[in-house]
Parts: C-alpha cells; sequence; structure tokens
DNA sequence: GACATCACG
DNA sequence: GACGTACGTGATGTCC
C-alpha cells in the first residue's frame, strides 16, 4: 500500500529505547559467554511490548525505527563544541548498538540510519513527507528536540508515560507553538548537547521574547527595544552565537534518504527471523513468551551449566599457565580473544618507569585459570656474571608479536583489561599501539572501595581472591644484585607474568558486576575509566624543565647553606649535622638550655617550623636554622632531584599521575611530585621558571577561582557565600565583615587574614585547638569565632552534622558526582573518631573539586584537538597548557569554558565556577 | 623502614 | 573530664 490519506506512521527515537534500556536494567550478561546484553534485553522487551500494544484501531500502517549513526554530524561542523560535554558510552554498552539494529531487523520492523545525521533528522524528514502525504505520524520519543515537528497529524508519544503531546502539550513545556519552539531553544540554548544560547536566559524568558516579538529574527532586529538592560545587552552581544545555536536545534526536514515511505509499511513477525535471535541471546523469558504469542514452539536454550562444558573456575593451584614461543601458538590465543570479546593484558618490562621501561614480554588471560606469557626480548642467561645480550630461546620476534596483537589491542569489539591500564597504556603508546577500549581492575576497586583499602594488586588479590601473589622479590633481587625482569629465567617469567594477568581477569570478572548494586557505573564510567588516556598523554607529553636553570640555583643554594652553617656552628658553640631534628633539639634545649622544649611521642624534641619561629623571638640560631632548612628543601628536593628526572630522549620532565592514590578522588603525582613545586615564597616560586615553553610556545595556567569554597557555599547552602560568589566579591572579607559586624570598605588585612583562616578550616573541619594554633590566638577567642561563624552561617553546622550522621549510618560519605569515599574509622572511639569525622566533612566538598577537574580534563583533549596545544599538568585546581604562541587566546577561551563548565550537565552549582588564566614562557610568569 | 620535616592545593 | 586535633598528598634526610 502507498503511503497516504489514512495512513499512520509511528517513527521510534532508537537511541532513546537503547538509553532507557540500559540505565533501567542491571548489567546482564549472556550466560553462555558473559557478553553484556542488558540493554539489548530491555530493548527488545520495550519493542515486544510496542508491537503487542499495536493492535487497536489506532494501529500505525507504517512504521521505523531511527538511530543515530557516527559521532560526527553536519553540525559538528558547524560548531565544534557542539555535544562536546556528552559523557563518552559505556564501556559495556559499546558491543550492544549494533545487536539493537539485529534485533530491530528481527522483529521485522524497518530500521533506519545515515551517517553524518542524527536520528532526529531522518525522524524529521519523514514525518515532513508523511504529513505531506496526508497521513498521521506519531513520534514515539519524548526528546524535546523534536517538539518542533508537532502539529499538522503529527504527534509525539511518550512511551514511558504512554502520554501524547500536541500543540498543546508542547506550548505547556516551552510557552510557545511548535513553529516557535526553535526560536526558544536557541535564545535559552542546552547544557546537555552544549547549545550555548543566550547565557542568562532560560525558557521562560526565551518564550516571553518570543510571544512579545513574533520570532526570533524580529527580536533580534529590535533588540535595542528591550527594557531591561541586561537582557537587552546579552542579546545585541550574543546574536551570531543566537543564530548559530537556531541553526544547531533546527532539525534538517531534507535528509537525502535511499528509501521512501512506502518502504516502511508493518508486516508481521516472521518466526523464523525472531525466534532464533532471541534463542542467541538467550533471552528465555522472551523467547518463550513470544513463541506462545506467535504460536510456534520456543527453541531450547541450553544452559551452560554441565561440568564438562564450563568447569568451576580452577584455584590458582590448578590454573595453567602457558608459555608462548610462537607464532601458532600466538594466533591460538588471539582466536581465543575474539571468541571471549575480552582479555586481560599485562606487560612486563625492565623498569617500573614506563618513560624508559622496555618491554619484555606480554601475557593474556581469557579465562580463570587460563593465561599465557608471551616473552619477547629475555636475556640469555649463562655462567656470565655480567649475563649476555644474546636473546634467550622459545621467544618469538617482538615485531611479530606486536604485529600480530595491535589489531586486537586497538579493537573496538575487544574491552581490554588491566591491573593499572595506564601503565600498560603508555608502554603499548610508545610502540605506536593505541590501547582502547579499556577496563582497569585497579579503577573498579577505587570506585567501588575508595577510603576502605588501597587498590594495588597483591591488596586486592588477597582481599577479593583470597590469593597471595608470587612475590617478584626473589626473582629479581635486591639491592646492588638487583636483575631486570628481562634477566628472569623463562619458567619462573610465564609463572609469574601469567599469574598477574590470570588475578586481573579474576578480579575483573568479580568486581566490574559490583559497579551497578554499589551505584557507582557512573562513577567508574566518568570519572575513572576515562582518565587513563587523558593521563597516560598528558604524562607522555611531560614538560620542558632546563636544566642550567636549575643547576644555577643549586649551586647559589649550597653557597647560601655553607655560609649559614658557618654562622650557625658559631651560634650553637660547636659543629653538628644541621639537617638532623635530633641533634639540633639536643643542641637547643640541652645545651644551650633555652627554655620551653617539649618531646614529641618518640621522645624526641619537636623542632619543626612553628616551634622555631617561636623561638626565633629569643635566641638567632632557630631563625638560621629556618633559613638554611628552606634552602636545603629546596635543593636537595627541587633543584637538585628534578634535574635527575629529566628525560634524555625528551629533554622534559614526565610525571606519573596515581588515579587511585587519594581517598577523595584527588589524583596524585609522583616520580617527580609536579604538584608541589614551590610557590608560596618568593625564593622557591623561582623554581618555576625552570619550567618552560619550547621556543615560539606559551605555558598557560588555568586555575578555578576558590572551588572548594564555592562548593561549600553550594552543598551547605549558604545564601551570603552564593551571593558574594555571584557578585564577584571577596569572599575573605565578606566573610569577616559578616562575623566581625566590620563594613567592606573598612576592612583591615589583619581581620581579613582571620576569616581566611576560619574558611579554610571549615572545609577542614575546624576545631577551635587547630584555628588556635594557626591563628596563633587563645584557644577561647578561636572558639568564639567558629560560634560567631556557625552563628552567621547556620547552614555549615548543619553540612557537618548531616555529613557526620550520614557517614555513621552508611559507613561511607559522598560527593555531588556520586563518588564514594568509606569512613571504617567513623564509628571509632577515642581521638580516631575525630580524625574520621573531620576527613568526613572535608572528602565531599574536596571530592566534588576533584571530580569538577577531572570531568575538565576529560573533555579536554576533545574540545582542544584543533589547537596546537597540549595539555600539560594538573595540580587539584590548576590545569598547565602548552601552545604556539599565535594560539593562545583561542586556547585559554575554549579551555575556560570548558572547566567553567565541567560539571553540566549531571550536576547543577547555585555558584558559578569561575576560571583565572595566565600565560608566559616559563610557569612562574604564567601563574 | 619509621619518623620528622616541609613542599603543594 | 580527658583524649588529641585542621583536610589531602609525596620526597627527602636522619637514625636505628
Amino acid at each position: 500500500m502507498g503511503f497516504g490519506k489514512g495512513c499512520h506512521l509511528h517513527l521510534i527515537d532508537g537511541s532513546a529505547f537503547i538509553f532507557r534500556a540500559y540505565h533501567a536494567l542491571p548489567p546482564l550478561t549472556r550466560k553462555s559467554d558473559g557478553l553484556p546484553i542488558g540493554a539489548v534485553s530491555g530493548f527488545c522487551n520495550m519493542l515486544y511490548k510496542y508491537v503487542e500494544g499495536n493492535h487497536g484501531p489506532d494501529a500505525p500502517t507504517h512504521v521505523a525505527v531511527i538511530f543515530d549513526k557516527g559521532s560526527h554530524t553536519f553540525r559538528n561542523d558547524m560548531y565544534d563544541q557542539y555535544k562536546a560535554n556528552r559523557e563518552a558510552m559505556p564501556e559495556d554498552l559499546r558491543p550492544q548498538i549494533p545487536l539493537t539494529r539485529t534485533a530491530t531487523e528481527a522483529f521485522n520492523i524497518a530500521c533506519k540510519e545515515k551517517e553524518g545525521y542524527e536520528a532526529d533528522d531522518i525522524i524529521a524528514t519523514l514525518a515532513v513527507q508523511a504529513r505531506a502525504a496526508g497521513g498521521r505520524v506519531t513520534i514515539i520519543s519524548s526528546d524535546k528536540d523534536l517538539m518542533q515537528l508537532v502539529g499538522d497529524g503529527v504527534e509525539m508519544l511518550d512511551a514511558m508515560k504512554n502520554a501524547r503531546i500536541d500543540r498543546d502539550g508542547v506550548f505547556e513545556k516551552f510557552g510557545v507553538y511548535p513553529d516557535r519552539v526553535v526560536d526558544v531553544q536557541a535564545l535559552a540554548g542546552d547544557s546537555v548537547d552544549n547549545v550555548p544560547g543566550a547565557p542568562g536566559i532560560g525558557v521562560k524568558t526565551a518564550a516571553l521574547l518570543i510571544n512579545e516579538y513574533g520570532d526570533l529574527d524580529a527580536l533580534l532586529d529590535r533588540a535595542g527595544e528591550i527594557k531591561q538592560p541586561k537582557r537587552r545587552q546579552t542579546l545585541i552581544d550574543h546574536a551570531d552565537q543566537i543564530r548559530l545555536s537556531r541553526d544547531l536545534v533546527q532539525l534538517d526536514e531534507n535528509t537525502p534518504l535511499d528509501f521512501t515511505l512506502d518502504d516502511l509499511e508493518v508486516q508481521d513477525a516472521k518466526p523464523d527471523q525472531l525466534m532464533p535471535f532471541l534463542a542467541e541471546m538467550e533471552f528465555r523469558t522472551l523467547t518463550r513468551r513470544i513463541a506462545d504469542q506467535l504460536g510456534v514452539e520456543a527453541p531450547e536454550i541450553k544452559e551452560p551449566e554441565a561440568p564438562q562444558d564450563a568447569p568451576e573456575a580452577p584455584g590458582f593451584d590448578d590454573a595453567t599457565y602457558e608459555h608462548v614461543e610462537n607464532a601458532d601458538q600466538l594466533q591460538a590465543w588471539i582466536d581465543l580473544i575474539y571468541e571471549r570479546g575480552y582479555v586481560a593484558v599485562d606487560t612486563e618490562t625492565t623498569a617500573l618507569n614506563e618513560m624508559t621501561a622496555d618491554l619484555v614480554g606480554i601475557s593474556l588471560a581469557v579465562n580463570a585459570g587460563h593465561a599465557c606469557y608471551v616473552p619477547l626480548t629475555h636475556k640469555q642467561g649463562g655462567d656470565d656474571l655480567f649475563g649476555s645480550d644474546d636473546l634467550a630461546e622459545g621467544q618469538m620476534p617482538l615485531e611479530t608479536a606486536l604485529d600480530m596483537l595491535k589489531p586486537v589491542l586497538e579493537d573496538d569489539s575487544i574491552v581490554k583489561i588491566g591491573q593499572n591500564m595506564k601503565y600498560d597504556a603508555k608502554i603499548f603508546a610508545r610502540l605506536g599501539i593505541h590501547v582502547a577500549p579499556i577496563d582497569d581492575t585497579m579503577l573498579l576497586s577505587y570506585a567501588l572501595h575508595g577510603g576502605l583499602h588501597n587498590h594495588g594488586m597483591d591488596t586486592l588479590s588477597e582481599r577479593y581472591l583470597g590469593h597471595t601473589p608470587i612475590p617478584i622479590k626473589p626473582l629479581l633481587g635486591s639491592g646492588k644484585s638487583a636483575k631486570t625482569f628481562d634477566q628472569v629465567p623463562l619458567e619462573d617469567a610465564v609463572k609469574y607474568a601469567a599469574e598477574d594477568a590470570d588475578i586481573t581477569l579474576r578480579l575483573w570478572q568479580l568486581l566490574k558486576p559490583q559497579l551497578h548494586r554499589a551505584q557507582v557505573t557512573k562513577v567508574y564510567e566518568t570519572l575513572e575509566r576515562p582518565m587513563v588516556h587523558t593521563l597516560a598523554s598528558m604524562e607522555r607529553s611531560g614538560i620542558k624543565v632546563d636544566r642550567d636553570t636549575l643547576s644555577r640555583m643549586s649551586n647559589a643554594f649550597a653557597q647560601k647553606m655553607a655560609g649559614l652553617e658557618d654562622e650557625i656552628y658559631e651560634l650553637a658553640g660547636r659543629k653538628f649535622n644541621v639537617g638532623s631534628p635530633k641533634q639540633l633539639g639536643e643542641i637547643l634545649f640541652d645545651e644551650m638550655g633555652i627554655e620551653g622544649g617539649k618531646k614529641g611521642k618518640t621522645g624526641a624534641y619537636a623542632t619543626g617550623a612553628d616551634v622555631l619561629e617561636d623561638l626565633a623571638t629569643v635566641h638567632e640560631l632557630p631563625a638560621r636554622v629556618l633559613d638554611w632548612r628552606q634552602l636545603s628543601k629546596l635543593k636537595s628536593t627541587y633543584t637538585d632531584a628534578l634535574q635527575d628526572h629529566i628525560n634524555p630522549d625528551t629533554g622534559r620532565v614526565h610525571t606519573s599521575y596515581s588515579i587511585a592514590g587519594a581517598s577523595t578522588g584527588r589524583l596524585a603525582s609522583t616520580d617527580p611530585n609536579l604538584q608541589n613545586i614551590p610557590i608560596r615564597t618568593e625564593e622557591g616560586r623561582r623554581i618555576r621558571e625552570a619550567f618552560v615553553s619550547e621556543p615560539g610556545k606559551t605555558l598557560v595556567a588555568l586555575d578555578y577561582s576558590q572551588i572548594e569554597l564555592r562548593i561549600l557555599a553550594h552543598i551547605a547552602q549558604i545564601p551570603e557565600l552564593k551571593q558574594a560568589f555571584d557578585d564577584g566579591i571577596d569572599i575573605h572579607a565578606l566573610t569577616a565583615s559578616e562575623m566581625f559586624d566590620v563594613p567592606l570598605d573598612e576592612m583591615t588585612p589583619e581581620i581579613r587574614r582571620q576569616a581566611k583562616a576560619i574558611n579554610f578550616g571549615v572545609i577542614y573541619g575546624i576545631s577551635g585547638f587547630g584555628l588556635a594554633r594557626n591563628l596563633r590566638i587563645p584557644r577561647a577567642e578561636a572558639q568564639g569565632f567558629i560560634d560567631r561563624y556557625f552563628e552567621r552561617f547556620p547552614g555549615i553546622r548543619t553540612y557537618m552534622d548531616d555529613t557526620k550522621a550520614f557517614a555513621k549510618e552508611h559507613g561511607y560519605v559522598q560527593t555531588l558526582f556520586g563518588r564514594k569515599i568509606h569512613t571504617p574509622e567513623i564509628g571509632s572511639k577515642g581521638p580516631r573518631a575525630g580524625f574520621a569525622a573531620r576527613a568526613a566533612i572535608n572528602a565531599p566538598i574536596q571530592g566534588t573539586a576533584a571530580d569538577v577537574i577531572r570531568r575538565a580534563m576529560i573533555r579536554m583533549p576533545a574540545a582542544i584537538k584543533e589547537l596546537p596545544a597540549a595539555m600539560l599538568l594538573q595540580v587539584h585546581d590548576e590545569l598547565l597548557f602548552e601552545v604556539d604562541v599565535a594560539a593562545v587566546d583561542d586556547l585559554i577561551g575554549v579551555a575556560k569554558d570548558v572547566m567553567e563548565s565541567a560539571n553540566d550537565p549531571v550536576v547543577h552549582l547555585d555558584v558559578k565556577l569561575t576560571v583565572d588564566a595566565g600565560q608566559g614562557q616559563n610557569w612562574a610568569e604564567a601563574h
């Protein structure tokens, strides 16, 4: 039947079905092989229910399920930030996408998509064609972007709520009728799709304006007539951006299609097509139900439970670890991997530093207890004390192995599982292999158990598998005679390396299914897993450090220290090791008889900076020691040590970030730590002059302004603080003004300083004692400040009490993004409880800030990919970039925007995030 | 390897 | 009434 009057076309938004199915269901897997099929299952159930419900007089005559195809559409060409905020697709959903197409076809329903277009465009085109032919259309979706199509026989149906949306329904949602929906969306923008719109204008205001002026063009032409000055200026300033937004939300009604409406005629399901598919997916209930309904026999679905088919996972004693020594054997493993769809991978290397380490061998595991090791560059042993450079027997050539594994490691449909995958990914990246997609057992554990224990393989294996891994120490030895892994005999290496892959696989099988129940799937997918490649790339970039600058500083420091040492010996009356706190304490308090020495728990005198600062008022020696210590610190930790970290190949310093090190979600930087480069003192700050850009490039530093206090203002709902941040008022001055009843214009630096200490104290779970010590004021006075603070900002007290209560009840606290930080000691008795309570108060604030910058970092590579720029470092609330001089402004524009909107769209903040920018030839200038 | 100290946010 | 006490990190040197 040709499509025409009396016909009724149903257009189903396929992607909406898929995502709804994915999020509504736990992560089901196919019983026989573990293939994730939760979303496919939900999708099929929805299709089934849809078909079932279509027997009334209103039944469709034509139907199609429309899908998105490809991530790049013509809208990205118009605006490169379009949908740039979108979260990456969850790893276990990706392999299910093609199966939803197969499912649609199995139901004998037309299944349509087109490269470079969104499903919405195809839906628009078909709806317009159907309307022109005189038929009716129902769009099955609740996507507001489709509402512009409603009217003249086109309606929407929200399948979840079973609610029809007609012209009046659209008016309810947008305040305008469908023909003006695009205008309203252009003004209001959309944070989910990252359509900019007009800043500060939402749907309500947009509708008001459109209704007053008729349409968007008229509004923009006559923007000068708008009474409200702020609104007027916004529309004038952002006219181009608003027009661009309109083009982005306007659906393309002329999508070129290679089929016609006639091709979409409804057809009965064919059992011989549908039943085999359902059986193959092993949907037992659905297969039976549909078979009954179609009046056919349900195909048998084998239960893979027979012991000979799938033996119980062997214990570690019964595991088989294979030594792969040629291409045929490796090919057999690759075949196994493709059968499975996933593989645990581990690399063995010559060192712990992945920027300098060389690959020695690769281990693989596909089943618990079934793993192999592929040694590649093990050296020939021998009596020779120095070993031999000759390769050991029983190895295939490195090149051959990499050529064979590269397609697997880069295959979209094979999940590569690792423990601390960033390490392996960097090793492979240096060999030209981009490992993806990946899963990481360390990060699974971090998302599930953050705060409970560390997430190293030994810990996880002991805790969750009850197995102590083979220790590496006996294989490598220690001290001067320590070997590297390429000198380990193959027999030992196979056992050790294959076991690591085996453990990793077992941990993955155990931990991955727990994400959903612990409700941390989103945390893992959006805050942990994507960090692996983002950080790997930053670490590989490194930052240029000028050796000569450091070396000169080291010499200068050495000279000054020598001078200070002479003075110190003079003052002390004898020589001693200035670097020894023990000796210093004895000199000060025993020999020189200075009063007030306090011994710590180990019986030694305390000689920390705070103690020496107090003593500096009564004697010169402590002041000299303080100066000496500062120089000693700068020299040993920075100017000397950093030189050793300059990579000879790149001339740059490559730190390593631990993703799962800090309990709150912060990163930590090691080897070297580039998150604690001095800045607070002028002398220390000059060390940053050694961190430089390449010629023709500039360093750009972008840092969040007061992000933790902003988050506190939001979480604790403090109206005064929120207002101050909105108005751009100095937050510490504002706090001081509120607390001490001093008007802002009479603020003194001293009062402000005290308020600042209190603000920070609050973030840390303030105590009278701590504040008193910090401000060096009597404890009672400090307590008075705190009382006043709570009085002025009662939300803070509520937040602290609520957070402690939550931690006690649940054993964890959460960030705004759902990250859990466990607080196992919250119920302790004694001082431990105090520690735990303060940590619990701090964690949601520090952790939310950490989540925000993680989100910014994850989005950054895509956002700046067209720019000659690289993201180099993260320092908790700061990102450092290196960019061609000519592109500095572009970079600042894009990166700042990504950072300031990093919370969108999943978390709304009442307080805006602002980012300050700096630039220069070195890090001192850029900051 | 524990401890004290001090660099950062 | 006494505990102890600001949150989160990593690197270095001393001393046992």
